[in-house]
DNA sequence: CAAACTACCTGACTGC
DNA sequence: TGCAGTCAGGTAGTTT
Protein backbone atom coordinates (compact mmCIF):
# COMPACT_ATOMS: atom_id res chain seq x y z
CA UNK A 1 0.00 0.00 0.00
CA UNK A 2 2.22 3.03 -0.96
CA UNK A 3 3.32 5.27 1.79
CA UNK A 4 5.39 8.11 1.62
CA UNK A 5 8.19 5.73 0.71
CA UNK A 6 6.47 4.25 -2.02
CA UNK A 7 5.04 7.54 -3.47
CA UNK A 8 8.39 9.24 -3.02
CA UNK A 9 10.23 5.89 -5.06
CA UNK A 10 7.34 6.14 -7.97
CA UNK A 11 8.21 10.12 -7.98
CA UNK A 12 11.70 9.62 -8.72
CA UNK A 13 10.80 7.52 -11.57
CA UNK A 14 8.70 9.43 -13.00
CA UNK A 15 10.78 12.17 -13.20
CA UNK A 16 13.54 10.54 -15.10
CA UNK A 17 10.63 9.21 -17.19
CA UNK A 18 8.83 12.28 -17.55
CA UNK A 19 10.73 15.55 -17.20
CA UNK A 20 10.92 17.69 -20.66
CA UNK A 21 8.53 15.17 -22.44
CA UNK A 22 5.37 16.31 -24.12
CA UNK A 23 1.82 14.84 -23.83
CA UNK A 24 0.56 13.87 -27.21
CA UNK A 25 -2.36 12.10 -26.07
CA UNK A 26 -5.26 11.50 -23.25
CA UNK A 27 -7.36 8.64 -23.04
CA UNK A 28 -9.27 7.92 -20.00
CA UNK A 29 -10.54 4.02 -19.73
CA UNK A 30 -12.54 4.05 -16.23
CA UNK A 31 -14.40 7.79 -15.54
CA UNK A 32 -13.21 6.73 -11.87
CA UNK A 33 -10.04 7.74 -12.34
CA UNK A 34 -10.75 11.42 -13.47
CA UNK A 35 -13.75 11.35 -10.64
CA UNK A 36 -12.48 14.50 -9.52
CA UNK A 37 -12.32 17.67 -11.85
CA UNK A 38 -12.77 21.13 -10.93
CA UNK A 39 -15.51 22.99 -12.96
CA UNK A 40 -15.22 23.99 -16.15
CA UNK A 41 -11.79 22.24 -16.47
CA UNK A 42 -11.35 19.25 -18.19
CA UNK A 43 -9.14 16.44 -17.85
CA UNK A 44 -8.16 15.99 -21.60
CA UNK A 45 -6.89 19.54 -22.13
CA UNK A 46 -3.31 18.49 -20.47
CA UNK A 47 -3.05 17.69 -23.91
CA UNK A 48 0.13 19.20 -25.66
CA UNK A 49 1.36 20.39 -22.45
CA UNK A 50 5.06 19.65 -21.46
CA UNK A 51 6.05 18.02 -17.90
CA UNK A 52 8.72 20.61 -16.25
CA UNK A 53 8.84 18.51 -13.31
CA UNK A 54 6.85 15.85 -10.27
CA UNK A 55 6.51 17.15 -7.13
CA UNK A 56 5.02 15.50 -4.06
CA UNK A 57 3.01 16.67 -1.09
CA UNK A 58 2.71 13.41 1.58
CA UNK A 59 1.44 10.78 -1.02
CA UNK A 60 -0.21 13.41 -3.50
CA UNK A 61 1.59 13.62 -6.85
CA UNK A 62 1.74 16.12 -9.30
CA UNK A 63 3.04 16.92 -12.46
CA UNK A 64 4.44 20.54 -13.10
CA UNK A 65 3.42 22.05 -16.45
CA UNK A 66 4.83 24.55 -18.56
CA UNK A 67 1.21 25.79 -18.88
CA UNK A 68 0.96 26.29 -15.36
CA UNK A 69 -1.34 24.07 -14.87
CA UNK A 70 -0.75 20.66 -13.08
CA UNK A 71 -1.98 16.91 -12.99
CA UNK A 72 -2.27 15.60 -9.41
CA UNK A 73 -1.94 12.38 -8.95
CA UNK A 74 -3.00 9.67 -6.12
CA UNK A 75 -2.33 5.87 -6.00
CA UNK A 76 -5.33 5.08 -3.32
CA UNK A 77 -4.62 1.64 -2.67
CA UNK A 78 -3.86 0.08 -6.17
CA UNK A 79 -2.56 2.96 -8.20
CA UNK A 80 1.13 2.16 -10.48
CA UNK A 81 2.38 4.11 -13.35
CA UNK A 82 4.48 2.14 -16.25
CA UNK A 83 5.93 3.34 -19.24
CA UNK A 84 5.48 1.02 -21.88
CA UNK A 85 5.78 0.94 -26.03
CA UNK A 86 2.90 2.28 -27.46
CA UNK A 87 0.32 -0.47 -28.54
CA UNK A 88 -0.20 -2.72 -25.50
CA UNK A 89 -3.11 -3.07 -22.89
CA UNK A 90 -3.34 -4.01 -19.22
CA UNK A 91 -6.80 -5.10 -17.57
CA UNK A 92 -6.50 -2.47 -15.09
CA UNK A 93 -5.08 0.69 -17.34
CA UNK A 94 -7.13 3.55 -16.27
CA UNK A 95 -5.54 6.43 -18.04
CA UNK A 96 -3.05 6.17 -20.90
CA UNK A 97 -1.12 9.46 -21.73
CA UNK A 98 0.76 9.08 -24.90
CA UNK A 99 4.52 10.71 -24.87
CA UNK A 100 5.22 12.05 -28.07
CA UNK A 101 8.82 11.54 -29.80
CA UNK A 102 11.28 13.84 -29.41
CA UNK A 103 15.67 14.03 -30.11
CA UNK A 104 16.06 11.04 -27.65
CA UNK A 105 13.16 9.27 -27.11
CA UNK A 106 10.55 7.20 -29.13
CA UNK A 107 6.69 7.98 -28.95
CA UNK A 108 5.94 6.25 -25.44
CA UNK A 109 3.07 5.67 -23.24
CA UNK A 110 2.74 6.27 -19.72
CA UNK A 111 -0.16 3.99 -18.04
CA UNK A 112 -1.74 4.88 -14.57
CA UNK A 113 -3.01 1.16 -13.50
CA UNK A 114 -5.41 0.92 -10.87
CA UNK A 115 -7.08 -2.40 -9.70
CA UNK A 116 -9.04 -0.77 -6.58
CA UNK A 117 -9.67 2.01 -8.06
CA UNK A 118 -8.91 4.66 -5.12
CA UNK A 119 -6.90 6.30 -6.96
CA UNK A 120 -6.64 8.74 -9.71
CA UNK A 121 -5.61 11.92 -11.62
CA UNK A 122 -6.98 15.76 -11.86
CA UNK A 123 -6.19 18.42 -13.50
CA UNK A 124 -5.29 21.28 -11.55
CA UNK A 125 -5.67 24.83 -12.98
CA UNK A 126 -2.30 27.11 -12.32
CA UNK A 127 -1.54 24.48 -10.12
CA UNK A 128 2.18 23.95 -11.26
CA UNK A 129 3.59 25.35 -7.57
CA UNK A 130 0.66 23.62 -5.48
CA UNK A 131 -2.45 22.54 -6.47
CA UNK A 132 -5.05 24.04 -4.63
CA UNK A 133 -6.57 20.99 -4.41
CA UNK A 134 -3.70 19.57 -1.85
CA UNK A 135 -3.64 23.07 0.08
CA UNK A 136 -5.06 20.88 3.24
CA UNK A 137 -2.21 18.35 3.11
CA UNK A 138 0.47 18.83 5.63
CA UNK A 139 3.91 18.89 4.72
CA UNK A 140 5.39 15.49 5.81
CA UNK A 141 8.35 15.12 7.97
CA UNK A 142 11.03 15.00 5.58
CA UNK A 143 10.36 18.33 4.34
CA UNK A 144 12.71 20.93 5.26
CA UNK A 145 10.33 23.97 5.19
CA UNK A 146 8.03 22.00 7.89
CA UNK A 147 7.62 24.04 10.94
CA UNK A 148 8.13 21.16 13.72
CA UNK A 149 7.41 23.00 16.80
CA UNK A 150 4.03 23.65 15.66
CA UNK A 151 3.06 20.11 14.47
CA UNK A 152 4.38 19.16 17.77
CA UNK A 153 1.96 21.66 19.37
CA UNK A 154 -0.92 20.49 17.24
CA UNK A 155 -0.50 16.72 17.98
CA UNK A 156 -0.32 17.51 21.59
CA UNK A 157 -3.91 19.51 21.53
CA UNK A 158 -5.55 16.80 19.89
CA UNK A 159 -7.75 14.65 22.51
CA UNK A 160 -7.92 11.53 20.41
CA UNK A 161 -5.60 8.62 20.02
CA UNK A 162 -2.55 9.10 18.83
CA UNK A 163 -2.43 6.63 16.14
CA UNK A 164 -5.26 8.35 14.18
CA UNK A 165 -3.05 11.66 14.77
CA UNK A 166 -0.28 10.02 12.50
CA UNK A 167 -3.22 9.26 10.07
CA UNK A 168 -4.45 12.56 10.18
CA UNK A 169 -2.81 14.27 6.61
CA UNK A 170 -3.63 17.48 7.76
CA UNK A 171 -1.18 17.36 10.34
CA UNK A 172 1.72 15.74 9.18
CA UNK A 173 1.41 13.88 5.89
CA UNK A 174 2.15 10.65 4.11
CA UNK A 175 1.90 8.54 7.08
CA UNK A 176 -0.54 5.38 6.21
CA UNK A 177 -1.07 1.73 8.13
CA UNK A 178 2.15 0.25 8.18
CA UNK A 179 4.14 3.13 9.08
CA UNK A 180 2.07 4.05 11.72
CA UNK A 181 2.08 1.14 13.44
CA UNK A 182 6.34 0.77 12.62
CA UNK A 183 6.96 4.00 14.08
CA UNK A 184 4.27 3.32 17.25
CA UNK A 185 6.31 0.25 17.66
CA UNK A 186 9.41 1.68 17.49
CA UNK A 187 8.79 4.41 20.43
CA UNK A 188 6.81 2.10 22.48
CA UNK A 189 3.65 3.59 22.10
CA UNK A 190 0.15 2.48 22.08
CA UNK A 191 -2.13 3.30 19.29
CA UNK A 192 -4.94 4.28 21.73
CA UNK A 193 -2.61 6.82 23.60
CA UNK A 194 -4.37 9.98 23.94
CA UNK A 195 -1.89 12.61 21.88
CA UNK A 196 -3.01 15.37 24.41
CA UNK A 197 -1.54 13.32 27.32
CA UNK A 198 1.61 12.98 25.45
CA UNK A 199 5.17 14.46 26.52
CA UNK A 200 6.85 16.77 24.44
CA UNK A 201 9.75 14.46 24.32
CA UNK A 202 7.32 11.41 23.31
CA UNK A 203 6.02 13.19 20.63
CA UNK A 204 9.41 14.57 19.63
CA UNK A 205 10.55 10.30 19.89
CA UNK A 206 7.64 9.16 18.02
CA UNK A 207 8.38 11.77 14.88
CA UNK A 208 11.84 10.64 14.92
CA UNK A 209 10.76 7.06 14.54
CA UNK A 210 8.68 7.94 11.80
CA UNK A 211 11.19 9.83 9.88
CA UNK A 212 13.55 6.71 10.69
CA UNK A 213 10.89 4.26 9.28
CA UNK A 214 10.62 6.40 6.16
CA UNK A 215 14.06 6.62 5.57
CA UNK A 216 14.84 3.04 5.49
CA UNK A 217 12.01 1.90 3.47
CA UNK A 218 12.79 4.57 0.92
CA UNK A 219 16.08 3.16 1.02
CA UNK A 220 15.19 -0.51 0.56
CA UNK A 221 12.67 0.90 -2.09
CA UNK A 222 9.51 0.94 -0.19
CA UNK A 223 7.49 -1.88 1.12
CA UNK A 224 5.40 -4.65 -1.22
CA UNK A 225 3.13 -7.60 -0.13
CA UNK A 226 1.41 -8.02 -3.59
CA UNK A 227 1.52 -6.89 -6.87
CA UNK A 228 -0.17 -3.62 -5.33
CA UNK A 229 2.98 -1.72 -5.02
CA UNK A 230 5.33 -1.37 -7.47
CA UNK A 231 7.79 1.73 -8.78
CA UNK A 232 7.13 2.47 -12.14
CA UNK A 233 9.48 -0.31 -13.65
CA UNK A 234 7.34 -2.70 -12.48
CA UNK A 235 9.51 -3.72 -9.54
CA UNK A 236 8.85 -4.55 -5.95
CA UNK A 237 10.18 -3.30 -3.03
CA UNK A 238 11.73 -5.58 -0.22
CA UNK A 239 11.46 -3.15 3.15
CA UNK A 240 8.76 -6.03 4.02
CA UNK A 241 11.29 -7.92 4.96
CA UNK A 242 12.12 -5.24 7.84
CA UNK A 243 8.72 -4.56 9.47
CA UNK A 244 8.82 -5.70 13.22
CA UNK A 245 4.97 -5.60 13.51
CA UNK A 246 2.88 -5.26 11.27
CA UNK A 247 1.34 -7.95 9.42
CA UNK A 248 3.73 -9.92 11.76
CA UNK A 249 0.79 -10.69 14.36
CA UNK A 250 1.24 -14.07 16.43
CA UNK A 251 5.28 -13.82 15.36
CA UNK A 252 7.89 -12.59 18.12
CA UNK A 253 8.34 -8.67 18.52
CA UNK A 254 12.07 -8.32 17.55
CA UNK A 255 12.75 -6.46 21.06
CA UNK A 256 11.20 -8.67 23.58
CA UNK A 257 9.69 -11.64 21.84
CA UNK A 258 6.43 -11.59 22.75
CA UNK A 259 3.68 -12.49 20.49
CA UNK A 260 2.60 -9.48 18.07
CA UNK A 261 -0.90 -9.34 18.60
CA UNK A 262 -3.31 -7.83 15.32
CA UNK A 263 -6.72 -6.00 16.55
CA UNK A 264 -9.25 -3.99 15.01
CA UNK A 265 -8.83 -0.40 14.80
CA UNK A 266 -10.75 1.78 12.51
CA UNK A 267 -12.57 -1.33 10.29
CA UNK A 268 -9.35 -2.10 9.65
CA UNK A 269 -6.00 -3.49 11.51
CA UNK A 270 -3.81 -2.25 14.10
CA UNK A 271 -0.49 -4.61 14.69
CA UNK A 272 1.08 -4.24 18.26
CA UNK A 273 3.47 -5.63 20.83
CA UNK A 274 1.31 -5.79 24.44
CA UNK A 275 4.01 -5.84 26.00
CA UNK A 276 6.46 -3.43 24.25
CA UNK A 277 3.53 -1.26 23.57
CA UNK A 278 1.33 -0.68 26.61
CA UNK A 279 -2.64 -0.17 26.26
CA UNK A 280 -3.43 3.46 28.35
CA UNK A 281 -6.58 2.44 30.89
CA UNK A 282 -9.07 4.06 29.64
CA UNK A 283 -9.10 2.87 25.52
CA UNK A 284 -10.33 6.04 23.11
CA UNK A 285 -9.45 4.41 19.75
C1' DC B 1 -15.28 23.10 15.42
C1' DA B 2 -13.38 18.50 16.40
C1' DA B 3 -14.03 13.87 16.16
C1' DA B 4 -16.30 9.79 14.41
C1' DC B 5 -18.33 7.31 10.86
C1' DT B 6 -19.24 5.63 6.05
C1' DA B 7 -19.00 4.87 1.03
C1' DC B 8 -16.14 3.83 -2.48
C1' DC B 9 -13.65 -0.61 -5.10
C1' DT B 10 -11.48 -5.33 -6.77
C1' DG B 11 -9.45 -9.64 -6.10
C1' DA B 12 -7.40 -13.04 -3.05
C1' DC B 13 -8.67 -15.90 0.32
C1' DT B 14 -11.67 -18.74 3.76
C1' DG B 15 -15.38 -21.66 5.18
C1' DC B 16 -19.32 -24.36 4.18
C1' DT C 1 -17.27 -26.51 -7.77
C1' DG C 2 -19.60 -22.70 -6.27
C1' DC C 3 -20.94 -19.11 -3.52
C1' DA C 4 -21.28 -15.98 0.31
C1' DG C 5 -18.50 -13.63 3.43
C1' DT C 6 -14.08 -11.30 4.92
C1' DC C 7 -10.17 -8.49 4.37
C1' DA C 8 -6.92 -4.99 2.53
C1' DG C 9 -7.21 0.73 3.35
C1' DG C 10 -6.77 6.41 1.76
C1' DT C 11 -9.79 10.01 1.14
C1' DA C 12 -13.85 12.91 0.93
C1' DG C 13 -18.14 13.72 2.45
C1' DT C 14 -21.54 13.29 6.10
C1' DT C 15 -23.05 12.84 10.79
C1' DT C 16 -22.53 13.28 15.69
Amino acid sequence: MPELPEVEVVRLGLTGYLSGRRISAVEVLHPRATRRQPVGSDFGQLAGARVDDVRRRGKYLWFALDTGDAVIAHLGMSGQFRFVPPGEHHPHLRIRLTLAADATHAETECWFLDQRTFGGMQLSPGGAALPAEINHIGRDLMDPLLDLPAVITTIRHKHVGIKRVLLDQTVTSGVGNIYADEALWRARLHGDRLADGLSRAKVVELLDAVRAVFAEALAGGGTSFDEQYVNVNGESGYFDRSLAVYGQADRPCPRCGTPVRRVAFMNRSSHLCPRCQRAPQVGIR
